[in-house]
DNA sequence: GTTTTCTGTGGAAGGGCTTTCAGGAACTTA
DNA sequence: TAAGTTCCTGAAAGCCCTTCCACAGAAAAC
């Protein structure tokens, strides 16, 4: 059997309340019987009973994540983000995959086990009114990325911060027929751009030709899909308008159909028409997108520290945070020719 | 505080005892009395407490997966098949990141902490030894998934088989000299994949020509990279050697570098060179490469259904599953020039 | 030298569950 | 009707830890 505090206790002729309190470095312990357990729990090889401590403590050093994670690559980037810091700080991290509104509501009436984590976070879905409620009355810290709600923690990236400056870096190329290649609008982040897309542009001026808005009707991703930007520019070409000469589209991996499209039809990007699109994923590299650098990682990261403040300070007052998205210039608007090349992480 | 089991018997005038059989689905209850403590335990909105349960059934109902999965796309679906197949049998996933052999160590040194999860699966990352004996002594079950050690289950790909494949479809496409790019020779599967490309070119009477072979000396991700295909290529091409008609590259994130190089060089695939690559990343579909597709989701899959037979029945021989590739063919040898665009998931 | 304070320590209680064990009630069998 | 079964149930023990409380002995204060 597995090697307990009585086993330690026993040898080195203590009290289980003095093993416990040398393995917790309580400092009310002599330095002398502190050798004498470190000692026998090193020869033993004695590892804590993770249940056992969570039972007692009433804490488990464990949060859960649930995460529409294979949709698409945002996530496995602040993934790798909120792993590393839970690491850094001992705690373990149990993934959930709820790609849907149901699957949440599904994790949440069956699998949300009190007890068992210290805290969750919940990406990018909606949290369902009625389990606000329950988050808060069990009082298990919640924090949101890239969703919001008014009750709780979260961590976004400012669409519309974002949307200005990509459209802005359009304007000062010289463009002035742009068009915005959109997602769903049910989905928060479409609207909030199209929004600053065309505030942006009415602020400078520049005349926003509705035939020049495309708005995506498929619901899976809320459009944020490499199909939705190629069906959705080879309907735009169908309709036979003249081009604008630029397109602000919405996220990278519609801009990557939207690609495949205009070439399918001789249209090159940058030279006929140039494109900033949102994300910045992975493969915006490999299609040297021009694109709008969401800090994956950073909000990974940050979004841990919120909870363990949280956990510390139950209290405190609700923070939510924006980030502001960064302009990553690289060819698909012609503004830079240069082919980046390097592989990095 | 929340509702324990204390308070259900309390409420229908019952033992803890029977609660807890009630709760657990034993039979030895009479249906008259199990109604009443369902009732209560529904109307108190009872949660069992996860730890406690652990504690007291020595059994946590939880896996851990160490996986080096921010390196590439290969672990995020077979990580998806891992979290599906777990959910519905009602089992946790504590997710571990462990990019290099000395993390794994690390991990397995400081937190392997016994009690804590079921059975470990250990992905792609090679089993020291010394840790071998560990999870033998505590009778933890481990997993290999894309790893091999003889005294686990483990589940890999067919290297040599999928190998043959492609080297036989570039042969039966009339190509007579063809290189092979090549991943680091340090790690296994970049063996096997060079030996059975040989082999078969051999069987097949087709002479390999040593300077079309190039082995990659980067290390990072054994040269797994966009980078090491990039740059294989580029130095290749300044060697001035004569270029083979065909390349069989050792997987798909090395041929998308590899065809940056070439088109540099205004090299055009497939009209001036074939290629097939390995492992069908999602990416592949957006550079249209012809590869031998590795079934990732099934593995994960798979490899959770291991783990709970062994769970099950901890004697049982040790097994070893072999999937074999298969040739996904789109347009970058040239055999199939429909450029598929469904961007199905 | 006696009383008070302080330190370090042992061990019981408690956390919430499962499981074993013993016993009461209902039922058979002789 | 007595003895033997069967079935269900309540309660205690145990899982392994943390923490609280009490107490012994040393140190400090008088």
């Amino acid at each position: 059997m597995a090697v307990t505090i009585y086993d330690i206790a026993r040898e080195a002729k203590v009290g289980i309340g003095t093993v416990s309190r040398v393995l917790n470095n309580s400092p009310k312990v002599t330095s002398e019987t502190r050798d004498r357990v470190v000692t026998v729990a090193k020869r033993l090889n004695y590892q804590p009973h993770a249940f056992a401590q969570a039972l007692a403590r009433k804490r488990s050093n464990t949060l859960s994540a649930v995460i529409p994670f294979f949709t698409n690559y945002f996530f496995i980037q602040v993934l790798q983000g909120v792993q590393e810091t839970l690491a850094a700080v001992g705690y373990d991290l149990i993934i959930h995959g709820a790609n849907t509104q149901l699957q949440l509501e599904e994790y949440l009436d069956h699998s949300m086990r009190k007890g068992r984590v210290d805290g969750t976070l919940l990406f990018s879905l909606t949290l369902p009114d009625r389990f606000a409620d329950f988050f808060l009355e069990k009082k298990n810290p919640l924090v949101l990325v890239d969703t919001y709600h008014p009750l709780f923690d979260s961590i976004r990236v400012d669409n519309t911060e974002g949307a200005k400056k990509a459209t802005e870096h359009l304007l000062s190329l010289g463009h002035r027929t742009i068009g915005m290649m959109n997602a769903n609008l049910n989905s928060v982040p479409a609207r909030e751009r199209l929004l600053s897309f065309k505030e942006t542009m009415n602020v400078h001026g520049v005349e926003v030709q509705d035939e020049y808005i495309i708005n995506s009707s498929y619901t899976k991703n809320d459009g944020f899909s490499r199909e939705a930007g190629y069906e959705g520019m080879l309907e735009f070409l169908r309709r036979g308008v003249k081009l604008p000469s630029a397109f602000f589209v919405s996220s990278d991996i519609q801009a990557i159909g939207m690609i495949a499209a205009l070439r399918e039809n001789n249209i090159h990007v940058p030279e006929d028409i140039a494109i900033v699109s949102f994300d910045d994923i992975e493969l915006a590299k490999y299609f040297n997108l021009t694109t709008m650098q969401q800090p994956m990682f950073n909000m990974g990261e940050l979004a841990v520290k919120k909870m363990l403040e949280r956990i510390e300070n139950p209290s405190a007052p609700i923070s939510s945070i924006n980030f502001t998205p960064t302009l990553v210039v690289r060819s698909s608007c012609g503004a830079n020719k240069n082919f980046v090349l390097n592989d990095n992480r």
